[in-house]
DNA sequence: GCTACATATCACCATATGCCGATATGTTTA
DNA sequence: TAAACATATCGGCATATGGTGATATGTAGC
C-alpha cells in the first residue's frame, strides 16, 4: 500500500532525475510537440530521445497521441512545473550557501 | 550556468528518486537522528545507509555533525518537504487515474 | 593501552542507465 | 507499390547505482 505509494513517488523522481529529461520537459511547457521538434536542440540521437520520452510517459509525466505519422506529446500534469519551481528554490538555496561559504573561504585567505 | 542549475536539480532529485532515500528522509522528519537510529528500521546493511545518507549529504539534502562517536543527520532544508507534498499530488492524481481505467476497464468486461 | 562501539570506506557483484547506430514498424505521398 | 518520412525498438557498450561483507577510522570507557 503505502510502500507503492512510494515507488511512485520515486518513480515520478527519478524520470525528473536526468539533466536532458528536465530540459525536455521545460522544452515542452504547456505546448503539445512532435519528437522531429524536441530531437534537434538537444544534438542528441533519436533513439536517445525517444527513450527518455517513453520513461517520463511511463512515469506519468507525459501523455502522447499519435497523429499521422508523428506522435506528440504534451506534459500532462502541470503540476510537475510547481514541482520544478519547488526544486528550484532548494537548488537556489544549496547554490547560495555555496557561494557564501567560498565568499568566506577566499576571506580568510586574504 | 544555466546548465549548472539544471544540474543541481538533477542532483536533488537524483537523491530522491529512491524508496530507500525517501524513507529515511520521512524517517527522519524534523528530528536530528543518529545512524544507529535509522539503520535498523530499514533492514539494511549498515554500508548500505551510509551510503545513502552520504548520497542524500552530497545533494544538500540532508546536513550532519559529530557527537563523541555518533554521526547526527537532519534534513537541512524543510523545503524538501513541500517538494514531496507536490509528488505525492501528482503520485495520487496518476493512481486515481489509474484506478478509474481499471474500474471502466472492469464495466467494459461484464 | 585495550576493548567495545559507531560510522565511513573499500572491494566486489549484479543490475540499471544513458548513449549510439542499425533496424523494424507504420504512415503518407508519389 | 515504392519511396520517403517519423518514430520505436534492438543490440551493444561504458558507466552509474544499489547492495553486501570486510575493514579502516575514530571515540568512549575500562
Amino acid at each position: 500500500m503505502s510502500r507503492s505509494v512510494t515507488d511512485w513517488r520515486a518513480k515520478i523522481l527519478g524520470a525528473l532525475s536526468d539533466p536532458t529529461r528536465l530540459e525536455i520537459v521545460e522544452f515542452l511547457g504547456g505546448e503539445e510537440r512532435c519528437v522531429c521538434e524536441i530531437v534537434p536542440p538537444f544534438g542528441r540521437a533519436q533513439s536517445t530521445i525517444s527513450k527518455h520520452l517513453n520513461l517520463l510517459f511511463e512515469a506519468g509525466i507525459v501523455e502522447r497521441r499519435t497523429d499521422g505519422k508523428r506522435t506528440l506529446y504534451r506534459v500532462r500534469n502541470p503540476k510537475v512545473f510547481d514541482l520544478l519551481r519547488e526544486v528550484d528554490a532548494m537548488a537556489l538555496d544549496q547554490i547560495s550557501e555555496l557561494k557564501k561559504a567560498e565568499e568566506m573561504l577566499e576571506a580568510s585567505i586574504r
